[in-house]
DNA sequence: TTGTATGCGTTATCAT
DNA sequence: ATGATAACGCATACAA
């Protein structure tokens, strides 16, 4: 409401003294620089972060795309951890977070509904279809947007991605289950688009001809994310590989599903059915019986994430590089050893 | 980058015609606007958010608080639905949402970082100690900014608050639990400080008292909705008055650390005790045994929200009130007959 | 140490 | 139908 105008004008000063008194200029008197303060208290004065922005051409906020699609859906499987890790490094840059959900621009991409904004930077969160690497997504990583995507493999001068190790993650699973007795693995993978899932399903791969295993392709099915999907994937390959005894489930959302659905069908896991799920969410430890998975650090995915878009922001000789964070196996109560 | 200033030179004519070209007003010349159109597509024109607030004093940007102390954690139990509807709501309306994070801004109150980033609204999700009515939450009431809170029971000229039903629902939990049998009823409540537990405790009171049971003081105590203090509550209650045979625990987070204390010493839920919690979380349907709770609408709770943000900003006649919206009791495997 | 003047990109008012 | 110009609130280069 109050503008270092008014205040110029009750202290009959200039605006200049007044700008450089409240940005703490060391070129200003002692008693005008008291005077101009005390009045700004009186007046109740506060800055005008949108006409600060404007000149400066910095807004100290950070952008923010979730969901599938532009942004329908909160469905990322740690969202929260995620967004409370980027919330506690960019606040304590003095960074505010700005959450595009604007629906009324249907002409836009990422990279414009950034610059409209002015926003500093841009962090992507994004499942589904949202993590096809499209036009948009080209168009914003050579943009010159600082920008940090969480699993989406974006690289340029001023942008790059933190994901975790999932190819090792998904090894590490498969090992878990083959030193426990089981041959016969069935595979519920995500997508064909996302980079996440083809580590996950490599991973999967590699460590069964590695362990002298071997790939049955009929033991392969794609979930996509979604419970239901993984449901129907798992009768699927119960009804046509009946030998199977373990599931390796590359989120633990879909292993969840998995799970309801043995039972449903008469399987006791992990008696009969041994089940590895993949993420480590907050329900995984109470499923009926807790989930063995792999547990991704969620919280420091995030914290990263926001220090390197900092980084990027801040310095301008920065030259970012992907980063890629260790999964841990979790071994909980859906796996046990074969029984024959 | 390219500003209107470059589409009209280019287009050879002044920047109040581009503008109105842009901003599509009826009074321009067919083949101008489809000359400036044309420039403007090539030149990969898009406005700037930022200086357009500066002059219209409208930032379409709905500002958002979590946590407990401004902004410490993400502890709400139904944040994400209720963020999830948020986003919904006003996205569709043409908003963006800032979270407001920074912490660099220490002499700062809810209004004054309002008025900083000069948002259109502002909606308070606000858990702990955030849900004190406090000399700034008094402020921010009777600022004029447009605000809705979610819990809390701030009521000013464009300024009101969202809420279940509380008193009902403690009422039917309580209800649900007597009609099983149960007399010896221990409560675990919230805090002293916010409407929501000082409201599910009267209605756990006054359905005792109407169902001529009684109230025992020794059987209440508070959790303040932290995990740790259910806990031990519960030891103490059992210590303390062994004969007790149900809860009624304001919060799922609660009633699953009670459930868990209850089980750890010996109890068997619901067996021995009956279980009642609050809430309607995710991981209720999933605990061993599932959580009879009295579910809250959290999605309706954020777009109820939302839509009366709205509103207040874009009708400056409507005068907000406070909404309640209804609780249900959902009957799941915690509970039972009493048997002796 | 302080003041003057300019610009940031837009919208809006008033002419023409 | 179009243009000139003044805001919006602030930061800053340059003068004094």
């Amino acid at each position: 409401m109050t503008s270092i105008q008014d205040i110029a004008k009750k202290a009959g000063v200039s605006i200049s003294t007044v700008s450089r008194t409240l940005n703490n200029y060391p070129d200003v008197g002692q008693k005008t620089r008291e005077k101009i303060l005390k009045i700004a208290e009186e007046m109740n004065y506060f800055p005008n972060a949108v006409a600060r922005s404007l000149v400066q051409k910095k807004t100290f906020t950070i952008g923010m795309f979730f969901g599938n699609n532009m942004n329908l859906g909160f469905d990322h499987p740690f969202f929260l951890d995620v967004i409370s890790a980027v919330r506690e490094v960019v606040g304590n840059a003095g960074y505010d977070l700005l959450v595009f959900t604007n629906k009324n621009k249907n002409r836009s991409t990422y990279t414009t509904l950034c610059r409209e904004r002015s926003v500093d930077g841009v962090l992507m969160l994004l499942t589904g279809e949202g993590k096809k690497k499209n036009e948009q997504m080209l168009e914003l990583q050579s943009s010159g947007i600082p920008c940090v995507a969480i699993d989406i493999p974006l690289v340029g001068d001023k942008c790059t991605y933190v994901e975790s190790d999932n190819y090792t993650g998904a090894s590490d699973a498969v090992k878990h289950l083959v030193e426990l007795g089981h041959r016969k693995i069935g595979f519920i993978g995500g997508d064909e688009i996302s980079k996440t899932s083809y580590d996950r399903m490599r991973g999967y791969q590699d460590t069964l001809i590695e362990k002298g295993v071997g790939v049955r392709p009929e033991y392969i099915q794609l979930g996509h994310f979604s419970s239901e999907k993984a449901s129907k994937a798992t009768r699927k390959l119960m009804k046509d590989n009946p030998e199977i005894t373990a599931f390796f489930v590359v989120s633990d959302e879909m292993a969840c599903a998995v799970m309801d659905t043995l039972q449903e069908l008469g399987f006791r896991v992990p008696e009969d059915i041994s089940l590895v799920g993949f993420d480590d969410i907050k329900e995984a430890v109470h499923y009926s019986p807790p989930l063995t998975t792999i547990k991704q650090m969620k919280y420091e995915i995030g914290s990263e994430a926001a220090k390197i878009l900092l980084q990027i922001i801040n310095d301008k000789s920065f030259h970012p590089e992907p980063k890629t964070l260790p999964c841990e196996l979790v071994v909980r109560k859906s796996t046990a050893h074969k029984v024959d």
